[in-house]
DNA sequence: AAAAAAT
């Protein structure tokens, strides 16, 4: 509230004092609201002529000589917020692509005109920026291709489309062939597989898949390719005249963390290269006013983190009307951080099309009822996809359990890091204060260890992150903020200071290393504090083929959880470890998968297979996560 | 119990 307040005194302030000259544009929109009439777009303010980007005071005036409201439903749309019914090409986001009409081979941004895709020339610079350079030919994703064909994939549905085996036009844009050629990716993972021929028929998606299964490309090629095809729909007749500083985004991705947003965005960024669409990006924790002017400059895809994206509806600068495509990244990890409401609320309370008119894709890495029901609301008749474990089943990670007492903690971790080679290494913790305190300790100590969590600011946490990766501080100390999604290539060390209560986030940190085929290890300090995650521990690295110390084995028998069979039950599942990752549509009323391991009973509707069902106690080996708090 | 996310 203040900081609509604060922000909007700010815009008239600056805008009434700013040079007459650069505000040509707005007048002729001011009959009835003389106040907006004044305002001048913060990046338009004190900008010397001819500076950066060649977004002088005039390119703006002759885009603006029309009215905002009314020519847009026609040729205008343009790829930008604004028409073309100047000629300017693609308006004001197509501003950068300079006044003689055409693409500009220096901002590396087409645009759609006349009904048709014209992307622009490729350009050396932008390339490095978002490629790296040809000779490093390092897999940007560190994703290892080798190891994707042995992946179990299951798809279901009505007519499942048949899978593509490598990346062409058609099903693809030759656009976006260009650009995953470039970003060196060379076959599709196995969710790309599925998930580009899903998309190219229209259909939505669930896909039960983690990061490091190429799911970012999943959804990313498709949509993309897509939009390519299509080009952006006009923005809507009801729009209204001062609409103007609001966008329309053809493509709304949401995720849970502010660093998963980031880094989507950055893939975004990558196969946008060239086209008419611009990507756009919304999270919390950075300044609001900068990051809705920096949307102003062009948003078709919109990656955002549900809360500051509600602030933007809430603030009417966002528009959801023209959204085609909408996806939900680990849909899951969001409800459980308690974002179900507001995802409610931004798919089917704010002006978003109904589910018929636009397409959903839902990523999760379980699917739990709460999912279930989401995908029921939001999807229709969608194919169910549900994609092996990448991690833990992966050889390439040596997970290790030492017994270590909580006092003998730092005295270990001490060791560990100075007998391994320096290669990047993250260090968990359960708590915040943990994660600082060990971080100051580790640095005292003569390791370069950095922090981040939640109670760092954004901007700290970027930097943090940045220090990690670039390996000036090796030793990254983090909380669950790092567990899920995060994907920084070359980790080789993942050290679970505290072990988590939840199996499933164990999977996820040491997910974090072991990738581009690279070996990883996990070493995990153990001790009774941890008997809660012991049995499933346990049969993950059986599963896995890691070795089990006998201390483990030990302490599970002493622990009498009423768990008897441990999760036998859980048995067929792909990834089945972790919940359910079936199609629960398939099966009949009594469910699935429970004859073989709850004890034959039979429960009373669909659902199951899913985890947060609230069993009471003869279930507790299901629903470890709601019955000791 | 902790963490995350809008402020």
């Amino acid at each position: 509230m203040t900081d609509l307040a604060q922000d909007m005194n700010k815009l008239s302030v600056n805008g009434n004092g700013a040079p007459a000259g650069q505000n040509g544009s707005a007048q002729g929109n001011g009959a009835d609201k003389p106040k907006k009439s004044q305002y001048v777009p913060p990046h338009l303010r004190n900008r010397p002529q001819g500076q950066s980007r060649n977004f002088g005071g005039n390119d703006f005036g002759g885009s603006g000589g029309r009215n905002f409201g009314g020519s847009r439903g026609g040729s205008g749309f343009g790829g930008s917020g604004f028409g073309g019914g100047s000629g300017f090409g693609g308006g004001r986001r197509g501003g950068f692509a300079g006044r003689d009409n055409k693409p500009n081979p220096r901002s590396g941004q087409g645009r759609w005109a006349d009904g048709k895709h014209e992307p622009s020339p490729r350009n050396e610079r932008i390339e490095v920026d978002l490629f790296g350079l040809p000779e490093e030919g390092v897999q940007s994703s560190g994703i290892n291709f080798d190891n994707y064909d042995d992946i179990p994939v299951e798809a279901s549905g009505d007519d499942v489309p048949d899978a593509i085996t490598s990346f062409t036009a058609p099903p693809l844009d030759e656009l976006m062939v260009e650009n995953i050629t470039m970003s060196r990716f060379t076959k599709p993972t196995p969710v790309q597989k599925y998930s580009v021929p899903i998309v190219a028929n229209g259909r939505d998606l669930m896909a039960c898949a983690q990061t490091g299964s190429g799911k970012t490309g999943g959804f990313l090629f498709p949509v993309l390719s897509e939009c390519y095809k299509n080009g952006p729909l006009p923005v809507p007749e009801t729009a209204g005249a001062f609409s103007f500083n609001k966008v329309y985004p053809t493509v709304l991705i949401m995720a849970p963390t502010r660093e998963l947003v980031s880094q989507i965005f950055d893939e975004a960024k990558k196969f946008c290269y060239r086209s008419w669409v611009r990507p756009a990006v919304a999270y919390g924790g950075v300044d609001i006013g900068q990051q809705m002017r920096t949307l102003q400059r062009g948003c078709d895809l919109l990656v955002a983190a549900p809360g500051r994206l509600t602030d933007m509806l809430e603030r009417g600068r966002v528009s959801l009307a023209n959204v085609k495509y909408l996806i939900l990244d680990e849909a899951d990890r969001m409800l459980d951080m308690g974002f179900e409401p507001q995802i409610r609320h931004i798919v089917q309370e704010c002006d978003m099309p109904d589910v018929q008119d636009r397409q959903t894709l839902m990523f999760s890495a379980t699917f739990p009822r709460n999912i279930q029901m989401l995908a029921r609301d939001f999807l229709k008749e969608y194919i169910f996809l549900s994609v092996g474990r990448v991690g833990s089943t992966s050889a390439n990670i040596t997970q290790k359990v030492l017994l270590v007492e909580d006092d003998e903690k730092r005295s270990v971790i001490l060791d560990l890091l100075s007998a391994a080679d320096n290669g990047l290494t993250i260090v968990f913790t359960e708590t915040k204060r943990m994660a600082d305190y060990l971080a100051d300790f580790l640095y005292d100590q003569g390791f370069p260890a950095t922090a981040i969590h939640g109670n760092r600011t954004q901007y700290e946490r970027e930097k943090a992150l940045a220090a990690f990766k670039s390996g000036t501080a090796p030793i990254l100390v983090a909380t669950a903020v790092a567990a899920r999604g995060l994907d920084i290539p070359n980790v080789q060390h993942v050290i679970n200071y505290d072990l988590p209560t939840d199996i499933d986030d164990y999977v996820h940190r040491i997910g974090r290393t072991g990738r581009a085929g690279n070996v990883g290890i996990a070493t995990s300090f153990f001790n009774r504090n941890n008997k809660i995650i012991v049995k499933d521990m346990i049969s993950l690295l059986t599963e896995a083929n890691q070795e089990v110390p006998d201390f483990l084995v030990k302490i599970s028998r002493e622990s009498s959880y009423g768990r008897g069979g441990g999760r036998g039950g859980r048995s067929g599942g792909f990834g089945g470890r972790s919940g359910a990752t079936r199609d629960f549509r398939r099966q009949g009323g009594g469910g699935f998968g429970g004859s073989g391991g709850y004890g034959g009973s039979s429960y009373g509707n669909d659902f199951s297979n899913s985890r947060p069902l609230g069993y009471s106690s003869n279930y507790g080996n299901q629903n470890q996560s709601t019955s000791w708090w």
